[in-house]
DNA sequence: CTGAAAGCGCTAACAC
DNA sequence: GTGTTAGCGCTTTCAG
């Protein structure tokens, strides 16, 4: 069977002898055909290696069953582990994905990339790039009227607007009330970079926190980060200097809580008797942290999962390009998880 | 211009007043278009947002501009970073991705792969899985016989095939190189999976280098892990037991070799001084250990970059579905990164 | 320079 | 049950 080409559809219903109708009908299980026809047509698929071209019926029906994805920073972990459950959940509903990066977060021209995706023929787009800065003023613009779902992950919820995120603010409230708990009363943070979202809704719980257990926020107490552990040692020296009788800090992501545990280490202080450490993300080194790092665990997977389920929930419903039928706003809830460097009250 | 569905070509012509051939002649660049014409076209496409469909170019072209990507564990940083390469170079090249991850590394039944691949008529296809136990088995098998250039990534080089990879070998010898220069001549290794090529590829570096410099490489100074850093933990325990006056460890890659100096540190020992430890990887986290880890840099998105730039090059030389033209077998040279973990000399 | 006809591979709608 | 006709949105002949 070493033809040239892929066969089609035209030289089976002349090797079978039949129309090509009726191999449609065969290859899309109707049961409008006579046993022995159906028979000798699957035989002759099977003996050519016969596969439907996906791009013809995507033409006719106007449906690809494919699933734009725009994503950003893939080389880090986060988005690939959100990237992962789009591809499960994608997979499991027979959908295909087209993806695409920007090359950076902050990626203005976002037209080319609804052109490129939609010239395609998706039926739907999931939006897997972090709010920073401007990056979601189109969004609000008329210009963009898709005729298509689209949804949103790890974005403010907006009304009109289909969005999925892990609950920043609750990580945070949740990661505060274990160090308030712990009997650490002087909380120092450090954020991420303050044009994203999610750096400011976990500063924004630290403060709250703070202030409802009646102790100060002063803006000295948070120094800014960039995610990077490089940066997390930079912000834990001048948190050291901007306050010196700091007994805790509840650090933005592992990896800069890394920088600062190893930090804190090198100026002799014994975490967590001296300093309390609690990170957010739950990355698999920080079990092997020196000491090991409580953290805030959040399952990405699940966001990039659900925004699937949505996304074709919205397609499937019939959607008529107003207004998502009932455009929800889903936060998933992180969870806690407690290791050695926060857990003062056991050595106390 | 707020029609219910995306204008077609039909709809151009008919609002400019010309046949639908004008049109695809504006729209493809062909220079045979008197230039009023040619200008009251592109104003009518800007005007309607006509946007040409890909799907049905593809069918009549037969020519997609889109190449297949096969990966697999999306949720480790090492499979993200060759993607991440992957997207950036095939962006540049205006090629789409259409993406589908593998369930288990060691998915034996790749054929609905490739169907859903051919059926979207993928003009080439990168097989991202790194080669594990039996599952390259396929692809010497007649059955598979594509129409179309595939390249592998992260396999041992193999006839008629085109592979790009990571040079594993030499990554482990260099670091190997500069444990012995070091003064380390009881060196240990924690590997990988041993049924990963990669992983056996460090491994036969480990036992090179120690035989040529007339050490010994006995079994049991090498414990296997499965890369996670539980496993390394286990593992270096064994080795404590199993080669107690070991001098240094090469660890297969990073997250293990955090694992290792967490023990270490435990156990009272001192690195580098007691314990030298070199890893793999370079992940960001590893210049943050304590100390910060000696390992091998492999620039995983330049694998996937060379591999889209391979693929393509295939496919743009006219393929014709027997041999490759020239298959290749890439390796890329990793880079030794020295810090604190393996430096005894600066000590002594 | 421009248009008409044919067809990429498939399916919807209707006939018989 | 099965075949015929038409057409998804576009490009490739080939006329003129």
């Amino acid at each position: 069977m070493n033809l040239n080409k892929r066969p089609t559809i035209k030289q089976v219903a002349k090797v079978a002898g039949v129309s090509t109708q009726t191999v449609s009908r065969v290859i899309n299980e109707r049961p409008d055909v006579a046993p022995e026809t159906r028979e000798r047509i699957l035989v002759t698929i099977s003996e050519l290696g016969y596969q439907p071209s996906a791009l013809a019926r995507s033409l006719i029906q106007q449906r690809s069953y494919t699933l734009g994805v725009v994503t950003a920073g893939l080389k880090h972990i986060g988005p690939s582990r959100t990237l992962n459950g789009i591809t499960s959940a994608a997979e499991e509903a027979g959908y295909s994905l087209l993806l695409k990066e920007l090359p950076r977060y902050d990626t203005e021209d976002v037209v080319p990339i609804f052109q490129a995706l939609l010239s395609r023929h998706v039926d739907g787009i999931i939006w897997a790039v972090p709010e920073i800065g401007e990056n979601r003023n189109w969004v609000d613009k008329q210009s963009l009227d898709l005729k298509i779902p689209i949804v949103y992950l790890a974005m403010e919820p907006k009304q009109n607007i289909s969005t999925v995120s892990i609950d920043n603010y609750l990580g945070g409230r949740i990661a505060m009330a274990h160090l308030l708990e712990q009997g650490y009363q002087r909380i120092g943070h450090i954020s991420g970079p303050m044009d994203w979202w999610e750096a400011r809704q976990r500063v924004a719980a630290w403060k709250d926190a703070l202030n409802e257990a009646n102790f100060e926020a002063r803006d000295v107490y948070c120094v800014e980060g960039n995610w990077s552990p490089a940066s997390g040692g930079l912000a834990i020296e001048k948190l050291f200097e901007q306050y010196p009788d700091m007994d805790a800090v509840f650090v933005a992501n592992d990896q800069m809580a890394l920088a600062v545990i190893q930090a804190a280490c090198q100026k002799g202080m014994r975490i967590p008797e001296d300093l309390g450490v609690a990170g957010f993300d739950n990355i698999p080194e920080s079990a092997f942290f020196y000491p090991p790092l409580t953290t805030i665990q959040q399952d990405q997977h699940v966001v990039g999962k659900v925004a699937v389920e949505e996304t074709i929930n919205m397609i499937e419903s019939g959607w008529e390009g107003l207004a998502p039928p009932e455009p929800k706003s889903i936060k998933l809830a992180p969870m806690l998880v407690v290791r050695q460097s926060s857990l003062r009250s056991l050595k106390a």
